[in-house]
DNA sequence: AAGTGGTCTAGACCACTGT
DNA sequence: CAGTGGTCTAGACCACTTA
């Protein structure tokens, strides 16, 4: 387990000494103080994949109500450092995966182990927010392509993708099999015009039942919502909405995508 | 106010009926039903900038606890619906602003309202994972700038700007002024190099408490964290950390920055 | 069945904002 | 000062995983 080199007064939680352990006095919230020390335990006592104690034993380790703890646990997973699953436990997070999102090509299986897995198509009304993007009447029908982006097997984003009728115009009628099947097609007729432009935005959501379902989190887990606006022809022929677990992904842009930038210094593997 | 149209059995938290109002029995959890029934009344009942009424009376009016309730508000905060401010109340949020951050110029004003305050230059050693990006040694002495990014006047990101030494040849040493004046002249430096390409990356962080304390809100606040590789005459000219208020902020990327973009329906403003 | 994290309660006090 | 949101407590029960 690595003791480390541990610096201050030594709060351990890696050790067997407890209840010794006190936070001392200070005009900080003591959750944010919680989530330093914890932070520091993180890069100096603990290897990714290992397990954490339970949080009834952290919270009375630290001498805090398990709610306070759980607050500092909280951000620590918001900033990617942990992972928690019910039933399982809390363990030390890898580093947040690079995810391209620049790229031009549209299915472009990015780095390598980076797949794009369609789900279905279906036909529906997009949100009024998606209409006015794609510059038709709110109510119009479009085809819905769902997709999963896979990145070393894990899913990383769940994605909604709004293709007008116009833009395939040479695909049979919208009932048909909404299968798969479907899906590629509509995505190798997409892939035939010419891409003249790409809007892209980001913004923080928290992820809808359907999508935290796929993503294997929680509803209401934090996300990157990446809508874009890819324009051919000179008229929008399609919007996706890519919902990126917020917890794993780092979204790269631009030339190079910059992979193999480590955020947490200290890397082992759990044994 | 404004009682608009409510389908369901009619939730109403705008109501004088108070009490009456019983969540019914579901599989999910409370808050997510509370957030569900919340939003619903944002959209229909309430002007952007109107004050709700405050948590410990919309609990008593749910028949749940403060906290229960808070995780509600927490969510609909995260995803920009909400305002909180301590001793005032809580808000209405007017929609997310766009935010563009692809245009290739460094220094750019953006779109008009947009505009980089520099705050201060001074000389450190900056953290491993930027010293890695700028392709010098860890502890190697760096200029850092510090700037202000306005949106209509209120602050939506803080940066921190690394520029190595060999950036800027022609400055004077480190030591002199360190104040906005030689944030400037590093700027201006900066801008002669002809810049090659960027690379970007945009990852879910929780504000530090200086930057939170320049973005006007609380320590650990969520935001979107933009770290931007400046390439210029084959090396990394200068490494961008930029912190963005997620709540408040649309990140947008690409040729023409969609802004002009509303995520929320019935906008009217409060009286 | 035992152990984990997730939800929920009913209080309390604190820090901050306005008047 | 009164009123707001922010923090904190000490419990309880639930949903889920694993053995």
């Amino acid at each position: 387990m690595n003791k480390g080199a541990k610096s201050r007064g030594d709060t351990a939680i890696a050790e067997d000494r407890v209840g010794t352990t006190q936070l001392e006095s200070a005009p900080e919230p003591k959750y944010w103080h919680l989530k330093t020390v914890l932070s520091e335990a993180l890069d100096s006592d603990f290897a990714v994949g290992e397990i954490l104690p339970n949080e009834r034993e952290l919270a009375a380790r630290f001498g805090v109500a398990r709610a306070t703890l759980r607050q500092a646990l909280d951000q620590l997973e918001l900033e990617g450092r942990l992972q928690r699953r019910r039933g399982v436990g809390t363990t030390v997070a890898p580093p947040r995966v690079g995810v391209a999102v620049g790229t031009s090509q549209h299915d472009w299986p990015g780095a390598p182990g980076d797949t794009w897995q369609a789900g279905g198509c279906t036909s529906a009304t997009p949100p009024a927010m998606v209409a006015r993007l794609l510059g038709i009447e709110p109510g119009e029908e479009v085809n819905v392509v769902r997709r999963l982006r896979l990145t070393h097997g894990q899913p990383v984003a769940a994605e909604l993708l709004y293709v007008p009728v116009g833009s395939v115009p040479d695909l049979p009628a919208i009932d048909s099999p909404s299968g798969p099947a479907r899906a590629r097609s509509v995505l190798r007729e997409l892939q035939r015009l010419e891409l003249d432009s790409q809007d892209r935005a980001v913004e923080l959501g928290s992820a809808r039942a359907d999508d935290a379902k796929e993503l294997d989190r929680l509803p209401g887990a934090p996300v990157l919502v990446v809508t874009t606006r890819y324009v051919a022809e000179g008229r929008t022929a399609a919007v996706s909405v890519a919902t990126y677990r917020a917890d794993t992904c780092r979204l790269t842009f631009g030339d190079s995508g910059n992979v193999e930038i480590s955020h947490h210094p200290h890397e082992r593997r759990a044994s």
